[in-house]
DNA sequence: CAGTTTTCTGCAATTTCATGCAAAAAAATT
DNA sequence: AATTTTTTTGCATGAAATTGCAGAAAACTG
């Protein structure tokens, strides 16, 4: 049995139990617990499972039971602070969700009169909680890994609009550009883009300078990114030259 | 079981009591109360339940003072656990939002494979949280005061729906019917009576035999009424007359 | 205050994990 | 087809995590 397929084997039973014993994949597919083990380890550092002491869980079940708090929330909120100036009255912005995002919501000014596009459950829910601001939710389907709306049904949604801004936490990014690892969300942010007059990414600095499997978009695409650190940070200098506005 | 299902299932049982026993959890997952102990401690270091002595409680529980309580949350737990046996595999239902909904969204057994449709944001946040549900979020424009999808595309999008089931927390019942007091969200709710084959309504019994100035449906398109009242209760005989099932 | 229950501590048995290494398998190259 | 390079796998080792248990300490009850 080839690597792939195995990992495609455990995903799947991941997906049926929500839940797998590493000892009974080993036994399952006749190889020893060490490989599953580190087939366990990279189907985590993708984010596609959650790995625990002793096997695995579904993500979807991670997140109903176990959501732990938030991972550099002082970061996140200083990003947050950052892009709020950005907005102004009157115009269509688009979101996606993530927990940078979130925090930004919770920062709108109460008289920000705005239009949020977003297929994030979460975000929809906090831009709900604004006096002034409009929301419009995209798509239907809901993925419950990355609980936004996803599909045909999204993407199409998005092609209508003509969006002033879209702001988007992302994954990794690097001099070839952004990065992610899930398909299905990736073509929702590729719309987006595509979408919006200007682009304005946020990232903790962490993932600076990382990639992962599929590509978003090229570093031409982004007009600013935003990060917790100081903008004069030397990190920064490959963006600064591809004519990123670094915030 | 894996430790991290089992602190799963303490937060959720602790979730849904508000208070648990370690003595209980002992018994009831089969390990040593050490064991719960030291979960308890865990679950506690990382902020999420308030430990005592003996067991442990919710932590939005004890720190009620800071949270809007739910009003009658007692009766909504009740009508909630009536409503789950309703809900078979394989069914698509229709469901309205309000707290009553959540508290059933919450009570769903995990192994439940059904898909719902709602046009609510907190309870699309819900049952994404589930494993095994899938979601389907109608609409696209959200009003604010009701925190639901109003407007054309949610009525049309329910019109392509043939559900199994609506479930729908309503405002006011009596004889003449269900009413409501916000247009869009009655058109909204009619849309849905009309989709599904069968028609739940919930309500605390506070609101039966009450009106408001709008009219959704006769009694006629009611299949099933549940309140946290005995069904034998007096209060119901005229909606009994009118083939109406009272839970 | 006496008796019961719960908690804490240290300990031992078991299981699971990470790491380095060498053999095997697969892929790439010549 | 043969050979080199890369990837993958299994195993051994020691480290770390998990769990239950015993006995002392602490908390609770009436």
């Amino acid at each position: 049995m080839l690597k792939t397929e195995r990992q495609a084997y455990i995903l799947r039973q991941i997906d049926l139990h929500n839940r797998i014993l590493s000892s009974d994949l080993s036994t399952e597919i006749n190889v020893s617990e060490d490989t599953i083990r580190r087939d366990l380890n990279e189907l985590a550092d993708m984010d596609k499972i959650i790995k625990v002491h002793g096997g695995a869980l579904s993500k979807s079940f991670h997140s109903s039971f176990l959501k732990s708090d938030v991972y550099k929330a002082d970061s996140k909120r200083l990003i947050a602070q950052k892009v709020v100036p950005l907005i102004r009255n009157n115009m269509f912005i688009l979101t996606t969700g993530g927990t940078t995002i979130i925090e930004m919501a919770r920062l709108l000014p109460s008289d920000l009169n705005a239009t949020f596009f977003t297929g994030s459950i979460p975000a929809a829910h906090e831009y709900a909680q604004h006096p002034n601001i409009e929301v419009i939710f995209l798509g239907d389907k809901i993925s419950k890994s990355s609980q936004i709306a996803v599909g045909g049904e999204a993407i199409s949604k998005i092609g209508g609009i003509k969006a002033d801004l879209c702001i988007m936490g992302i994954n990794a990014i690097d001099e070839t550009g952004v990065t992610d690892n899930d398909w299905e969300v990736i073509q929702v942010k590729k719309a987006m883009i595509q979408a919006a007059e200007k682009t304005v990414v946020l990232s903790i600095a962490e993932k600076v300078n990382t990639h992962q499997k599929l590509m978003i978009c090229g570093l031409d695409e982004i007009d600013t990114m935003i990060t917790e650190l100081d903008p004069s940070n030397p990190l920064f200098e490959s963006y600064k030259k591809h004519g990123i506005t670094i915030l």
